[in-house]
DNA sequence: AATGAATGAGTTTTCATTCAT
DNA sequence: GATGAATGAAAACTCATTCAT
């Protein structure tokens, strides 16, 4: 697959964004910054995105689609529901996830969406998706209400564990992780 | 209790910093559209705060300060250890926690804290008295680590319930919170 | 009369606004350029006439007033209505009117009249006053609908004079200015 | 007659030019909007007239090459000297003359020709065949001497009745017309 | 002949901040 | 205490122009 210049640029401008975020910790990034890092000048990091916020929001899309593509992959070896759960944990809580300018690109995001509604609509989907997954895995294992139920509050059990992770700027540990599963156990026995 | 002049004007300047980051849904506001919404000078607010990261970081206080209260309202009235925890809940969930300057802060907040120490010190001040109220209470009901453990977890599940909240612009309905509390039932009965 | 300062650097501003409109012999100028005309610094231009539309309008509408007093001082002085349409003749021909810097604005503000809508307002406002102005004096020569008639072709005669004087850079000659006058005569002939 | 491809382009750009100038309704048009339309890349448009100055001088000179020909066929089938002159005065009035993209055009010409030598001259070059036209019809009407005082009036008479029907965005009416033949005659019957 | 890629040199605009009064 | 006046520094964005292919 060859890949034109036009799309080597960009991914190299993506990239850049991201290493200047992780260094600045903040979406607070000039374009000239960026463009520098990339090695080319402003002017083509806005021939390339329009403007700033092309730039930022084709960044979020990509860190979003590589999480998607994490936990796809996860759900792809899955046999099992609870597996499938298990590779949304994985992929929400991997390594990747914790990385500085993830971190920070993730929190100035969330606070990014509640003045810009392309970023908030991004978020949206993001979120639509998570849900989706889990319900999908929950339904075969409770009735669908039950499931949906289940899905919101494992999400936002979720969202917290990774929250207080990027905020320490550390993985989360182990037992983090464990206490969601406890917490899918309980709702699950409550079934048996 | 008189208040002096200064102590007026502070006052004024945060009240109109919250209001115009609700307006905005952002921490980007300027010194001049607070100043003229608290109907004085900008340099008045340099005068009386230093400067922009001054004026910022008063006004988390303000909001931390006010959520320490409400909480601590709640702990005084609480009798047994069930009860405290019942009172940090409401805390964090009343719907004062989630007006759309609140909102805006916390989320800002949580990003700027990525890139500036004072805000990070503040961040952990707030994480350590919430999780130190939840310690405390659960002390009295099972032993010392688990104790540690379950506050942990319990805290990352309430940052995850607001933070969902907050992202929708909506206060958490019952079902989540009641959500929260079968965690802790579960992690409590174990002990049983 | 004491002036503010406000309406001193105002003033200051226009007046350096026009020198370098002059220089550069069109209304692409920097607001930069114009400030250290000034001898002030670009953002104070920006404070007081909100961007570089607002000064240049305000530019415009100095030209205007200058031209209305001028005409209007003419008219005072004017008893019969012949001599009121010469006083309207000699504020248009006036060498003030043929400034390097007020024959390049009032071009390029024709220009900008096509694409501006404040630039078109203000032409238009005007256009009607001359008008009026002429169709007054002639209305006591001549009735109403033949003077808004010739005040129609009185004033685009003038306007065309003018702008051949503004082209080639000079004061309209005498005979260009009695032409006018004579054209009128005709008109006024025809009822006799 | 074969056109080759160099004519085509050059044509096809400058249409494009017109176009554009059209929409905008002023000269402040990019030469990647015009290669843009004109379906071809930017660079094409330099290949071909070496910069936008080049570019913007030929869609002027393309204007005065038409309304040149339009007089030129008016003054081929024309008679009478009087003839001539109604030939020049309905080549100055046609409707083509009041197209958006030639007003526009003409207007950010007279403008530009302050600070451009270039379209001074063209300006100079346009006139100078304007008043030709006059003067040799004139002359066999009149003594010479006169022929070039009329010829410059009528010329100026002209230029304002363009000028207002430019700045109303209309064809300029009947009468307007007539007002200037009304000056015509005047001027001839003092000779009379 | 034709173009995609790339950029240097501006230009407008914004804002935190200072200071004399 | 309080403010109007003023600015330096930076940032986003634009555009004519060049050049290798």
């Amino acid at each position: 697959m060859v890949t034109g210049t036009a799309e080597m640029r960009r991914k190299a401008l993506i990239g850049a964004a991201l290493r200047e975020i992780s260094d600045r910790g903040s979406l607070d990034v000039t374009m000239a910054q960026i463009a520098e890092r990339a090695g080319v000048s402003a002017a083509l990091a806005y021939h390339y995105f329009g403007g700033k916020d092309g730039l930022i929001h084709a960044t979020m899309r990509h860190l979003l689609a590589e999480f998607r593509e994490v936990v796809a992959d996860g759900l792809r070896r899955s046999g099992t529901p609870r597996q499938r759960i298990d590779a949304v944990l994985r992929g929400s809580f991997g390594p990747e996830q914790f990385h500085r300018a993830t971190v920070s690109a993730w929190l100035t995001f969330y606070a990014l969406a509640q003045s810009s509604a392309p970023a908030a609509r991004l978020l949206r989907v993001y979120h639509r998706r998570l849900r989706s997954n889990l319900v999908h895995a929950l339904r075969q294992l409770v009735p669908a209400p039950e499931a949906e139920r289940i899905a919101e509050n494992l999400g936002a059990f979720i969202d917290g564990v990774y929250l207080r992770g990027a905020l320490r700027g550390q993985v989360v540990p182990r037992a983090a992780i464990s206490a969601v599963e406890d917490y899918l156990d309980l709702e699950l026995a409550r079934r048996a």
